[in-house]
DNA sequence: CCGAGAAGTTGTCAATGGCAAGATGTATGC
DNA sequence: GCATACATCTTGCCATTGACAACTTCTCGG
């Protein structure tokens, strides 16, 4: 793990970070992997050892992504304001990752990795959303419904679709949202 | 309108119109102008004369999704739930239109077309949100957790994430998830 | 200590976005 | 009828990019 010389040691996460960046600033559509070289100070071809194409570094992102969100609910536990409210947190914080893993066409979805994160992912979402309680056809449009509102809630929200104070917290904001689902 | 000719006639709509074909084949980020052009039978330069740069292709886009999605909110009537259906079937039948919208940095989304018709899209969504009822706070949280499940679950569909029965019909699935906000 | 392979570099090529300058068609005023 | 302004489209061009191939440098296990 050293930090310069010609091994750059951590060049995987360096340019994975790089790209978060990047795609951060200007969208997912204006981003080169050349770029991402030269803010990690490599040479332009360094990052195609790595992860072998642009689909292949997004493929990346995409488990980075379901790992983390995999994470956050599991640290949220199975209640469903605690587990939206980690799912709106998990995609706020880390809006590129969340913007990529539901665009399956821009990256390779049948990769290994992201398959199990994915799957990781799903059964906590699962879990968090049968506790909402009616399980009248077995709780799928229950879960569907818990996972729709806080999927929607969060796109929103980082799409600045959503008008609120500047400044406001979008916990704050999420919760009643969320809540609605729930009685009245 | 002629056809053909020097003067294409309709390249501005052709044109948009394999801008959705091309981005809902592979996604938003491998598509080229040039490509456009040559599917549209005109020279590499041509498109660009209408709509400047990709951003400026991206914007027509949104903006017309945007009178789209208004237009169909109109057609639907206040009612939540058939606004809510209407949402979720404008999604369905024009996901690229639907994906650009919501990305605000890969356009100009101060342009005034695009905000003239997200503001009457934005109206009729509030207007059909309202009917859900409680008007606790203004009706603010009501209508954000009515347009989050529409959203919610427009999104998780296109990308696939709602497993069904092949040829499942997006409304059929969308309809008791929808009710769902309403009472039990 | 040495051989295999991982990590990174340099070089190259077709394709792209964007711009400039020119060609062609259309519309408007007189 | 006609000349002139203008929108539309073409051709030519250049820096940048993604992807690939061949090569160099480092690391690590036996």
């Amino acid at each position: 793990m050293r930090a310069i010389g010609y091994h750059h040691g951590d060049l995987r996460r360096t340019v994975l970070a790089a790209a978060v960046d990047a795609i951060g600033e200007s969208g997912l559509d204006s981003w080169s992997l050349r770029e991402l070289a030269r803010r990690a100070g490599v040479s332009h071809a360094a990052p195609a050892h790595h992860f072998g194409d642009k689909a292949g570094l997004l493929t990346a992102l995409a488990a980075e992504g379901y790992a983390l969100l995999a994470d956050a609910l599991a640290a949220a536990g199975p209640d469903f304001l605690e587990a939206g409210l980690a799912y709106v947190r998990f995609a706020v914080a880390h809006p590129v990752h969340f913007g990529v893993m539901f665009q399956p066409k821009i990256y390779r979805a049948d990769d290994e990795a992201v398959q199990v994160a994915r799957e990781r992912a799903g059964r906590l979402l699962r879990q968090g959303a049968e506790t909402v309680g009616s399980t009248a056809d077995g709780g799928a449009t229950t879960a569907r419904a818990g996972w729709s509102i806080a999927h929607g809630f969060a796109s929103l929200w980082i799409a600045g679709a959503i008008p609120v104070p500047p400044g406001t917290d979008p916990l704050d904001a999420a919760r009643p949202v969320l809540a609605r689902l729930l009685g009245r």
